[in-house]
DNA sequence: TACCACATTTAAAACGTTTCATAAAGCGCC
DNA sequence: GGCGCTTTATGAAACGTTTTAAATGTGGTA
């Protein structure tokens, strides 16, 4: 029921509470013997420093603020995993605020998380935030962009390249000898789906013979994709075309249910089908999916690493860019 | 640049510190015009109280630890987000930590949110964990343990009940006039698993001429639903039950899977399927999937609150458990 | 006029650390 | 034995709030 202070550290050990701070934060400068006796009475008591009291003399907190747009979906879910992992391993606690997606919401967890004076911000952001995140890094709480083609080069930021990812999909085509290739995805706002269309457009234009068909969709969902499919089976063979890169996994699955389902369509046989993302569903599939992944963990820890490196450094720190390039992952929905 | 605290405002406002502090804890206490005087040079300044100050004076902070087994677990999503939202309302930050179900990095979590002087913690213990809560109560810092059946009462808890899920389920295959139920789940350690079975059992006793088969899996995956489903479409239809009860979504997931490729058997015609846990994928499967869901996000939610509850009491105040009941959640796969 | 009650404001202490200047002690060397 | 040097330990100040007791001002009442 009592907290424990270095004061009572330092009169149960005999010394003085200056000395006990030296065990804690400089242990060379104290000598073996006393080191041990502060040592003891630290396990005995079983005292725990106050981070508040640290941070307030220090002038800066052991804490990290996560700000994502929606944690249910995986790709944040896994890159807050990234983080959190990350940030415990330099003793350092992430705090998660969720946006929902709504600009008030962000707002409102950016001065949650100034109160606490985290060590800097992990972003993903909803709306034109630079002014804010600008008014924080005057205040000395640096920030690192989250998954975003970012105009504004003064701040850090980790990201995927999503029109790479679009060409590794409908390379990986041509490479098992499909040409009439569909992209399945919309709508074309979301910059993800613009990305990796032109990532796909990129990789046909290199394939003389090779064409590109887009067909839209409301949304990324499976819904969609089965509605797609429906309407591939549904065409004469010779219209149909030999491979699908589908924007997203969700739309690939519902593609792949049109597809088998019906029977008119063997998978990977008359169509070949890479998604994106590579949810954990899609190696469990009726027909296993070959899939772009990103590297969704590995952004988050990078992020952090950022972030760290940025606190630690001088005033006019360099920020970076750092852009991932996501992998393919064969299954048997395309296998030759 | 420079750090702006209550010292600046009242400077700029020509009033002391002590009626700044007071324009923001009491403002009854000052008038009107003084009011108006320090929030405007609080608006000019942009002061952002310094939390870890108040919260070393005030000895309380305003943080909340949770602690999970896998971030990654749509069911500890949910709640983490739950969770959040709660805390976000009630002016909280929520400190997050993935344990991956080690022990030792649970612990590590809890001394980094104790040096943080959290409020409270939310966790879902991976062992034996009630010494070192018991241990943080002594230090004034409460816990609320989250989805597990616990012997001590002496903490509160929040959970969801397997039982009347598992009885739910069958209850429903009962009532669309099914008789021969298989039980499709393992390992029974897992108490989810024995929960859920014992439920069903339960359900099954009450309705005479009813059966339950019990098939056990090694783990509750998609492959082994794949599995269990090759084994019963192999049977011939007399001895087939005429419903399944799966432990969890992804074993139904790949029981739906094999019976409907296989041609043999149609879902619900022949066997009527029905999941557990209502994940994103079960309503958008090639034949929508009847679930039990659980209330996640609310549990969640109702952990937050007991915790605030419990931080707020008095010293002698009672734990409190706090048990769900799961919904039933009716599609295709078992539809009449 | 003198006093009191009340509303408003102030000044100072306290929270638990880290840090810095300084003191004490130990030691080798001339 | 005194000197400087290094190692080790100390005490006090500081971080930015909240809180408490005391001070100030205002108006009403005797």
């Amino acid at each position: 029921m009592a907290a424990v202070s270095v004061r009572d550290v330092a009169a149960l050990a005999g010394v003085s509470l200056g000395t006990v701070s030296n065990v804690l934060n400089t242990p060379d400068r104290v000598s073996p013997a006393t080191q041990k006796r502060v040592l003891d009475a630290i396990e005995k008591l079983g005292f725990v420093r106050n981070d508040a009291a640290r941070q307030l003399r220090a002038g800066r907190s052991r804490s990290i603020g996560l700000v994502v747009l929606d944690i249910g979906n995986p790709f944040f879910t896994d890159l807050a995993e990234g983080a959190e992992d990350r940030a415990a391993e330099a003793g350092f606690a992430l705090l998660l605020g969720n946006s929902h997606g709504t600009a008030a919401r962000e707002t409102r967890h950016l001065e949650l998380f100034e109160e606490q004076r985290v060590r800097g911000m992990l972003i993903s952001p909803v709306g034109e935030i630079e002014p804010q995140l600008a008014r924080l890094r005057s205040r000395g709480i640096p920030s690192v962009l989250v998954d975003r083609s970012i105009a504004d080069q003064s701040f850090s930021s980790v990201s995927v390249d999503d029109v790479a990812g679009g060409m590794l999909a409908v390379n990986h085509l041509l490479d098992v000898g499909r040409r009439r290739i569909a992209f399945v995805g919309g709508p074309t706002r979301i910059h993800q789906v613009s990305d990796r269309l032109e990532g796909a457009s990129r990789a046909i234009s290199a394939v003389t013979g090779a064409t590109l068909e887009v067909l839209s969709t409301e949304a990324l969902t499976v819904l969609e994709g089965r509605r797609i499919g429906a309407a591939l089976v549904d065409r004469p063979p010779a219209v149909r075309p030999d491979a699908v890169f589908a924007a997203n996994d969700l739309l690939a699955t519902g593609l792949l249910q049109a597809l088998t389902m019906l029977n008119g369509v063997r998978v990977p046989d008359d169509i070949a089908l890479v998604g994106y993302d590579d949810i954990a569903f899609a190696s469990t599939a009726v027909v296993a999916l070959t899939s772009i992944r990103q590297p969704s963990a590995l952004l988050g820890r990078t992020a952090v690493e950022l972030l760290l490196a940025e606190s630690e450094a001088a005033e006019g720190h360099e920020p970076r860019q750092v852009v991932f390039t996501p992998e393919l992952v064969v299954r048997e929905s395309t296998a030759p």
